[in-house]
RNA sequence: GGAGACAUACUCAAGUGGUCGAAGAGGCGCCCCUGCUAAGGGUGUAGGUCGGGAAACUGGCGCGAGAGUUCAAAUCUCUCUGUCUCCGCCA
């Protein structure tokens, strides 16, 4: 959601950014919405004048009642009711054409960031760099839940009985390597001078609308039977959430947390459960980290913050590179976006880990997140990015630190979570 | 989950239908005093947001949120949310 101000001012840059986002459709927007706003606030003028007329007369009404003149008063009390009558047709009128504005301005995109690529979808996302040398050994590398099936760290089978495709039971030193994972990203992070948080895994529907569109929340979340509560698909949800509508104090800032979660996710419309593997399923843990700062230092936090996701990676032996989102491929709200992507030895090509994105202004717009700085309040910058989802990041790691005798070297940073454990194997 | 109490500005707090954007205090700004000194006196300021206006200035909203009663709501009614206390239930 941009400001409607520069809509206002320069609406050629806001014409101009939707043509960067091949959004030719969204164009006449811009003039409806400048035409609703005109008539926004003439009807908000005339409701203002209206209500400051009922406003004295009232008081007036006060003042001749004392002075016992009932007459004059209930004279007075006549044109009150007139005046609400008038006020009722014009507030509701308001009302709509208010929630028309509001729904236009949310189809209208975010101003994308100078250095963003143009490009029609994802197929034109630009990598930026690669990170450790992608390596394919000369033996062949399984299929990731093959791997963990030989190792009998998986069971899907069971998982489809109880809950259903998309599903998985991990077990023994596999599940200890996912849990090592996540643990050892929380201490990455905190060493980074995050906070570490753990926020609730279910928040209300009022959250809920505020974080993301109807379309999407359709697809995704997941919502408790007879309560207003959906399960989180990421923490970022309820992270974000934990500020809305709140004004922090600028010396506060920059508020960096990284926040453990279970996530959720429906996926429908996606791409597809994977029926085997655990590439795309319903349920994954993840370490997250939520950066909200002042505008002027929200690029500088972008770049640190994929950086540490690389490092990350790159601690964990799995080589990785970063893709740019291009225009076209930039969810509305973001400035400026990018995945990191690990190597994959088994299919000789990088898959997608983890997203950076920085919003700008744009959420905390629509959440209403400010910063009360010396002169006035002010919206801050809210950011978002993976630091690791497993099982999603399991898999690099299995691929990657896998051996040809069928057994998993445990990459050196994780081998103190995992008790001291160099290495997966059957015994 | 049950019962009760409460929710007012940066903070504490007064306010049960009109003269309330809201007393008072702390805080904060400025000045004075400098042996009542982890102090004293004087004085000033008061939030947010959306409008109108070239500007000076000016209007609406706003007392947890939403709805209602009324000519008029911080004040009365309802719903919701949160906090505290007691009870129940548990990891």
């Amino acid at each position: 959601m941009i400001d409607i101000n520069l809509i206002r001012t320069n609406k050629e840059k806001v014409s101009e950014n939707i043509k960067k986002k091949f959004q030719d459709e969204k164009l006449p927007l811009v003039d409806e919405v400048l035409e609703l706003d005109t008539k926004i606030r003439e009807l908000k003028l005339k409701g203002d004048n209206l209500r400051q007329e009922r406003n004295t007369t009232s008081n007036l009404i006060g003042s001749l009642i004392r002075d016992q003149k009932q007459e004059e008063a209930n004279e007075k009390k006549e044109r009150v009711v007139e005046i609400n009558k008038e006020l009722e047709t014009l507030e509701k009128d308001e009302t709509n054409l208010n929630e028309l504005l509001k729904s236009k301005m949310m189809l209208i995109p975010q101003i994308i960031d100078d250095s963003v690529p143009i490009g029609k979808d994802d197929s034109e996302n630009v990598e930026i760099e690669k990170f450790g040398d992608p390596i394919v050994p000369d033996f062949e590398i399984p299929y990731h839940a093959d791997i963990c099936e030989s190792l009998l760290g998986l069971d899907k089978e069971s998982a489809g009985r109880t809950s259903g495709n998309g599903f998985y039971y991990l077990m023994g030193d596999i599940a200890r390597l996912h849990s090592a994972m996540i643990s050892y990203a929380r201490d990455f992070m905190i060493d980074k001078g995050f906070i570490y948080c753990i926020p609730p895994f279910m928040i209300r529907s009022d959250v809920v609308t505020g974080v993301m569109s109807f379309a999407e929340m359709d697809a995704m979340m997941y919502k408790i039977e007879n309560e207003d509560l959906y399960l989180i698909g990421t923490s970022e949800h309820s992270m974000i959430g934990k500020f809305k509508g709140q004004i922090v104090k600028e010396e506060d800032l920059p508020i960096a947390l990284t926040s453990y979660s279970p996530c959720f996710r429906k996926e429908v419309g996606a791409h597809g459960l994977e029926e085997r593997g655990l590439y795309r399923v319903h349920q994954f843990e993840k370490q997250e980290m939520v950066v909200l700062c002042k505008p002027e230092e929200s690029m500088e936090w972008y770049n640190k913050m994929w950086q540490f996701t690389v490092d990350f990676f790159r601690s964990l032996d799995v080589p990785v590179r970063t893709l740019e989102c291009c225009s076209g491929d930039l969810a509305d709200l973001k400035v400026k976006s990018c995945d990191v992507e690990a190597w994959s030895p088994r299919q000789q090509k990088y898959f997608e880990v983890g997203s950076c994105s920085t919003l700008g202004d744009a959420q905390a717009r629509r959440l209403s997140i400010r910063a009360k700085g010396e002169n006035g309040n002010y919206l801050v910058s809210t950011l978002n990015n993976t630091v690791v989802a497993s099982p999603r990041g399991l898999i690099a790691v299995i691929e990657n630190n896998y051996q040809e005798d069928g057994t998993i070297k445990v990459p050196e940073v994780l081998q103190t979570y995992m008790g001291g454990k160099k290495k997966i194997t059957l015994k």
